[in-house]
RNA sequence: CGGGGCGUGGCUCAGUCUGGUAGAGCGCUGCGUUCGGGACGCAGAGGUCGCAGGUUCAAAUCCUGUCGCCCCGACCA
């Protein structure tokens, strides 16, 4: 029999006082119940509590991904730049990117922060044929990411563990084969995890329709938002999230166009309070460089440009705000003056609910000019519209339910990538006619330290987490109370070999420290079943028995406890 | 990257404005009393006050620079 695995023996450091820096509740408790430690702005040591749910975290996906079908392999973090340049990802992830400097070596080489170039390349060159597809690999691996701003502990990191897997098909239906049975593969996951989540649709990119799910917990501490119709029927990202069309308000009549004087005001805010009308009064345009061309966008005052959107709206590969010398080109003003009246010679897409204002404000194409008054049909014309905003609250679903705002994590994504790196890196196979097709290709990506985090901000209380029985550090907590006494520490260890016998993860607070001082350490690290044995209880005849996440107590003979305990996990 | 805040013992913080030889609580070590929800007493250990310059008889404190960390925002394959 393994020696009993003794708080003692083990490094638990919890803290009694909150760490200043830790803000959301997971790396308050993370912290706390001592599974982590911050070493740098977004890398964390995990300490053996922290780790243990880690890698019970990683058995969960690797048991759902070999049952989904996928094959495991490992890929190294360093990676020769020359793949990226291929896809020209150097270019698309920028700062992100974690580059090398100095000496040959490491000018060419970058810290992954994600493996479709890798994976790509080992596939190209060992697989060149149908018969050799469809095939999914996958990897459980550290990635680098130069996060502008990693926050919220372990939610948002520069380096962090995640679970990719990357699938190679011959057909569109053979991908979506996999896309489905994926999919099936994260909902098992994060059922076993525990965790509540909620799948959304996301932009899909370049193939369209449901190619594209976000798999979200959600949480005040999260930084996403999703949008779910009131009634259910519907879920989706902020940038996908569809909505119904706005209504044109009934008829006030047309007012005359009139130019104002508005010195230095340039912000909806600004002109809004200066000319005493609302934001949604008023027409926000943007000028935009679209892979080189100047494209204006016009949203109503008060709702926000969606730019992936209308990069699609306008199939542009690159879309920026246009610099202040092309805007002035333009609207001949300042920034800040720009309207649609009297615009020519670009194209300009105003926002469905845009089509629909009457007596707007707007800029004037004149420094420190504003017009009002402004009537579309008599004063300018709308040549070409498109939903290109973010839903804001107050939207309704397409079937007309209300839109609800919830703020979230996400944890996992599923992508279907078509063909896009198979092209770039001449990923091809030949097809039974023998004819070379680009591989199509789906990936999949989990967040296992944010499963962690996530599941610690969806249960936890005052007093410490609540871990979901599944991705515990431990399964069972024996607190041995009076440990001098040795009939106490002889029956604690005996429940406990006989516990780890069965297979039941089990630690022993073996500490001489008083009751209470061991109790909140309990509550604290959260280990779902408790078992307390002391003096006291023994002289009765019995153990008590009880569940981190309810108030009862149960008093149970020593030697019926295992099978209690093992009777419930079996249950569960 | 813009804005704000903070770096003083392992943790939480006071001291900085108004310069004068570094403090408290928690934790840690030893002894004793305690012992079913973060005990108490006594005795201890532990800090070049982020770093580098400067001003001064004297700098945690004032000045300059620099590094790091947190929060808000921008960004996020």
């Amino acid at each position: 029999m393994k020696p009993a695995m003794k708080w003692t023996r083990f490094l638990i450091p919890t803290l009694k006082e909150t760490p200043a820096d830790a803000v959301v509740p997971s790396h308050r408790l993370m912290l706390r119940a001592g599974l982590m430690r911050q070493i740098a702005a977004g890398a964390y040591a995990y300490l053996p509590l922290g780790y243990r749910t880690l890698r019970k975290i990683e058995a969960i996906v690797r048991e759902e991904m070999n049952r989904a079908g996928a094959v495991e392999l490992n890929m190294p973090a360093m990676q020769p730049l020359e793949l990226w340049q291929e896809t020209r990802r150097d270019e698309a992830m920028g700062e992100t990117l974690v580059r090398l400097a100095d000496k040959a070596f490491r000018r060419n080489t970058v810290l992954g922060p994600t493996h479709e170039e890798v994976v790509t390349d080992i596939v190209r060159a060992s697989i060149n044929s149908y018969k050799q597809l469809p095939i999914t690999l996958y990897q459980i691996q550290t990635k680098f990411r130069d996060e502008a701003r990693p926050k919220s502990g372990v939610l948002r990191t520069r380096e962090f563990l995640m679970k990719d897997a990357y699938s190679f098909n011959p057909s569109k239906a053979s991908l979506d084969e996999v896309y489905d049975e994926m999919y099936a593969a994260y909902c098992r996951i994060y059922e076993r995890c525990g965790l509540p989540y909620v799948v959304v649709e996301a932009e899909s990119g370049p193939i369209g329709g449901d190619a594209s799910h976000e798999f979200m917990v959600v949480t005040d501490a999260g930084e996403d938002w999703l949008v779910r119709a009131e009634d259910g029927s519907y879920a989706a990202n902020v940038e996908r999230a569809e909505y119904a069309p706005v209504e044109k308000a009934s008829g006030a009549a047309d007012a005359a166009l009139a130019e104002v004087h508005t010195p230095g005001l340039s912000t909806i805010d600004n002109v809004s309070e200066f000319l005493k009308c609302k934001p949604s009064d008023m027409i926000k345009t943007l000028i935009y460089d679209a892979d080189g061309d100047v494209v204006v966008a016009l949203v109503r005052g008060d709702h926000e440009i969606n730019e992936p959107r209308l990069k699609r709206h306008l199939g542009a590969n690159a879309l920026a705000l246009a610099a202040p010398a092309t805007i002035e080109r333009i609207t001949g003003a300042a920034v800040g003056f720009a309207g649609p009246v009297g615009l020519s010679g670009v194209r300009v897409v105003a926002d469905q609910a845009v089509t629909v204002m009457h007596n707007a404000v707007t800029g004037a194409n004149k420094t420190d000019y504003h017009l009002t008054g402004v009537v579309i049909g008599r004063d300018f014309e709308i040549a070409e519209s498109a939903d290109i905003r973010f839903a804001v609250a107050g939207d309704r679903a397409p079937n007309g339910s209300p839109l609800v705002f919830e703020k979230c994590i996400e944890v996992g994504h599923v992508f279907k990538l078509g063909t896009k790196y198979s092209d770039a890196m001449k990923a091809h196979f030949l097809d039974e006619n023998g004819k070379s097709n680009p591989i199509i290709m789906g990936c999949y990506g989990i967040g296992v330290n944010r499963i962690m985090a996530a599941a610690i901000e969806a249960s936890h209380d005052e007093s410490g987490i609540i871990w979901p029985i599944n991705i515990a550090p431990y399964t069972v907590e024996i607190v041995a109370l009076d440990v001098r006494e040795q009939e106490v520490m002889a029956t604690a260890e005996r429940i406990h070999d006989e516990l780890e016998a069965r297979g039941i993860d089990t630690l022993l607070d073996d500490r001489d420290a008083r009751p209470g001082f061991k109790f909140k350490d309990a509550d604290l690290i959260g280990i779902p079943l408790r078992i307390t044995v002391g003096k006291r209880g023994l002289g009765e005849g019995i153990v008590e028995f009880k569940r981190r996440d309810s108030e009862d107590v149960e008093k149970i003979a020593p030697d019926k406890v295992v099978e209690h305990v093992a009777g419930i996990i079996a249950s569960k």
